[in-house]
DNA sequence: TTTTTAGATACTTAATTAGCTAAATATATA
DNA sequence: TATATATTTAGCTAATTAAGTATCTAAAAA
């Protein structure tokens, strides 16, 4: 039952059940990309990802300097069905979807040195 | 979406998804029931069943002086399946069960008297 | 080798939450 | 009508959690 607990009690931040949504949609997303979706610090972003990676709900990959994220394949499937189909026609969701289309026209790096220096999207 | 951060919270505690486990399982439960399954106090169990109330997953009746609960049928039974399957085998459910069969066996008036004198099951 | 960079970790603060006791409420019972 | 009873609400405490800033880490880039 722990293992459930720590899964539901993963999903039970805002901002983190939009990651999920993000990702499922998404596929793959790195730091600074969920940093400018969610509009909060970096070192937040990582300790929600802390957060569901040790609920076992995602996965990362080192590629040169960044960090991407996705949905394990151990997440839950019937959860994630029940989750989107939840929020589905959310006006957060909807908005988060327009806005990683536009997170994700730019390049990578060009995001990444956009935020530092507190430019963005 | 506020409205699915909403369940998702009401089932991050421990108890409650006790509570749900049961409901699922047995039905309908009263207030002495659940106080004596989770061995927690009487106000600690009703505010429990608030939340869950308040997230539109379970509903009451008033029985005499007995209040009711059982899982209301708009709980998203998607949700309710995975969790069931998630915690399926778990011993903190299996107890339960075990529990609430010597609970229900006792006529529920005697059950709420003994608690109340402090004995119980 | 030194510098830069993306992300993780440490520390702090404010807000939220689970548990308890005391008291209130609604209503059944005597 | 007074008393008893099951449950709810109020108030308090301790623990947990989300956010920020500062700093550290790993490793890419110069």
């Amino acid at each position: 039952m722990e293992k459930t607990l720590k899964q539901i009690k993963a999903l039970s931040d805002g901002n983190r059940l939009r990651v999920v949504m993000a990702l499922s949609a998404f596929g793959e997303l790195c730091v600074c990309q969920i940093t400018e979706l969610l509009q909060v610090s970096t070192p937040t972003v990582s300790r929600h990802m802390s957060v569901l990676h040790n609920a076992g709900m995602v996965e990362s990959r080192k590629d040169a300097r960044w960090v991407h994220y996705r949905l394990s394949e151990n997440f839950p499937e019937a959860l994630l069905n029940w989750a989107e189909s939840s929020v589905a026609g959310s006006r957060i969701i909807l908005k988060d979807k327009q806005a990683l289309e536009t997170i994700l026209s730019f390049p990578r790096d060009e995001l990444c040195r956009a935020r530092k220096q507190g430019l963005a999207v």
